[in-house]
RNA sequence: GUGGGUGUAGCUCAGCUGGCAGAGCACUGGGUUGUGGCCCCAGGGGUCGAGGGUUCAAAUCCCUUCACUCACCCCA
């Protein structure tokens, strides 16, 4: 019986890790010339800490995340997203005292127990990054213009959405003006948004119903609920996105899904990912650190879908695995001994190189080099062992124009002696 | 958790109202005793997702089940 991966977890094969590592460099490359450092964070966290962070009344808390009881009877849960996990460290290490703004990043898997679709899977990865300390608006500026110049380095055609959620002083008074606005829509509005206006009356903003978004098209807008600080804070983001020319749609319906979110809040969406077509989330969350035991200092941070980015980098091109820079055919038992030892050499000297089985024809090896896309081959035959000496041919020329090639030479002269191959002046009239 | 779609070779998929399990690509060997790509010939590969039922006969019809997938929900 053949054993296949749990619903929802998989396999990346090297077609996708080759995107994925593209992917992670270019981050890295991104976020230090921000200022940020990597925080490499546990996978699994007490319970109470998602609770505490995430909100006990979201989807996440209530039936999305892997929580399973350890052997002392404590109650453990495997990661659904990273922030709680960073500002967990932040305060268990005390980093506020030894610098007063800190900058992380990190990047791993996430779990939650989602029905899995296109672009969202049970043990998923995100890169995620916060900034904890300081809650003036460059810094929020900052951290969205990181993000568009990540996105602009790796080509990718992406919007970002951005809103404020306003803060502990006027969020409240919205949320009730809305519901109130929604019990006045009861009768058309469908049967979710009649849950989410006795839980969550926010999400009644981004409702997919036709016939809901209809109703809500004239409630009441958070912009014009913002108390005088937030309204504040949030004109001077975006003074700071349009003098560097970031490009950006105001979105008054922008709901985040964690409770912890205050303030500005982003969202960036792609094209051709089907419904899961946010590739990055994140915003502001300044009562967090207090909340969670620790100083009262402000956050603010991303989150960015690592599956769905390769996927979009997957449909603009696609990466091949590295072809060797020289593919030796050793042609017989004898000559394979010495190409072993002979790949080696080569390997150690910094050249790639791939080696065929002896026991293939001579036919088969070359086909097979000319699958991989080597460079150059270096035959290794009876007539080559008695001579000391290698054939090799450049496979870019269409001309059979071997060279032989003293096999004593130490390796990077024989790499050296293999490059010339390509560069001799012999007639070549392609 | 709720709906829809799909399960046949390593991959992409044909296979009608039941009648010998197929194609393309990939892989292997050969056409040229030692020179790839193009072309030609040949070959290896299958529990037709699984279990049960109907039938002389099931990939095909019926039931059950599992998996995958898309969407809702939620989110990255």
């Amino acid at each position: 019986m053949k054993i296949a991966a749990v619903r929802g977890f998989r396999d990346i094969l090297p077609e996708e890790s080759a995107v994925w590592q593209r992917m992670e460099t270019q981050a890295r490359a991104s976020f230090a010339a921000y200022g940020f450092s990597e925080i490499i964070l546990p996978v699994i966290e007490k319970t109470e800490l998602f609770a505490r962070a995430i909100g006990e009344t979201t989807d996440i808390v209530e039936k999305e995340m892997y929580t399973f009881t350890d052997r002392d009877e404590s109650s453990l849960t495997l990661r659904p997203e990273g922030t709680a996990s960073v500002i967990r460290a932040y305060i268990e290490h005390s980093l506020s005292h030894r610098e007063p703004v800190s900058k992380l990043f990190y990047l791993g898997p996430m779990f939650r127990r989602e029905r899995p679709q296109k672009g969202r899977y049970r043990q998923f990865h995100q890169i995620g990054a916060e900034i904890l300390g300081r809650d003036d608006p460059l810094i929020d500026a900052e951290l969205l213009l990181m993000l568009n110049d990540f996105f602009t380095a790796l080509r990718l055609d992406v919007a970002i959405d951005v809103n404020s959620l306003g803060d502990a002083a006027c969020r409240p008074r919205y949320r009730e003006s809305l519901r109130a606005f929604g019990e006045s829509k009861l009768a058309v509005l469908c049967e979710n948004c009649h849950a989410r206006l006795q839980r969550n009356p926010l999400r009644l903003l981004d409702c997919k119903e036709p016939g809901c978004r209809q109703a809500m098209a004239d409630a009441p807008a958070l912009t014009d609920f913002l108390c005088d600080p937030c309204r504040d804070h949030f004109t001077r983001v975006q003074a700071y996105l349009h003098q560097e020319n970031v490009a950006f749609a105001l979105n008054p319906r922008l709901v985040r899904g964690l409770d912890y979110y205050c303030r500005t809040s982003f969202e960036v969406i792609a094209q051709g990912l089907g419904s899961q077509n946010a590739v990055c989330g994140g915003g502001r969350y300044d009562g967090l650190v207090e909340q969670l035991g620790g100083p009262a200092v402000p956050g603010i941070g991303f989150a960015i879908g690592v599956e769905r980015l390769v996927m979009l980098l997957q449909t603009q091109e696609h990466d091949l695995s590295p072809a060797p820079d020289l593919f030796i055919v050793p042609l017989g038992e004898a000559a394979e001994s010495q190409a072993f030892s002979l790949a080696r050499r080569l390997r150690q000297g910094g050249a790639r190189v791939e080696l065929e089985s002896g026991s293939r024809g001579l036919k088969a090896q070359m086909r097979r080099a000319g699958k991989l896309g080597a460079r150059y081959v270096l035959i290794l035959g009876e007539n080559e062992l008695v001579a000391g000496k290698g054939t090799v041919r450049d496979m870019q020329s269409k001309s059979d124009r071997p060279m032989a090639i003293d096999l004593t030479l130490p390796a990077p002269a024989m790499i050296e002696a293999i490059r010339n191959v390509s560069s001799q002046p012999s007639a070549d009239k392609d």
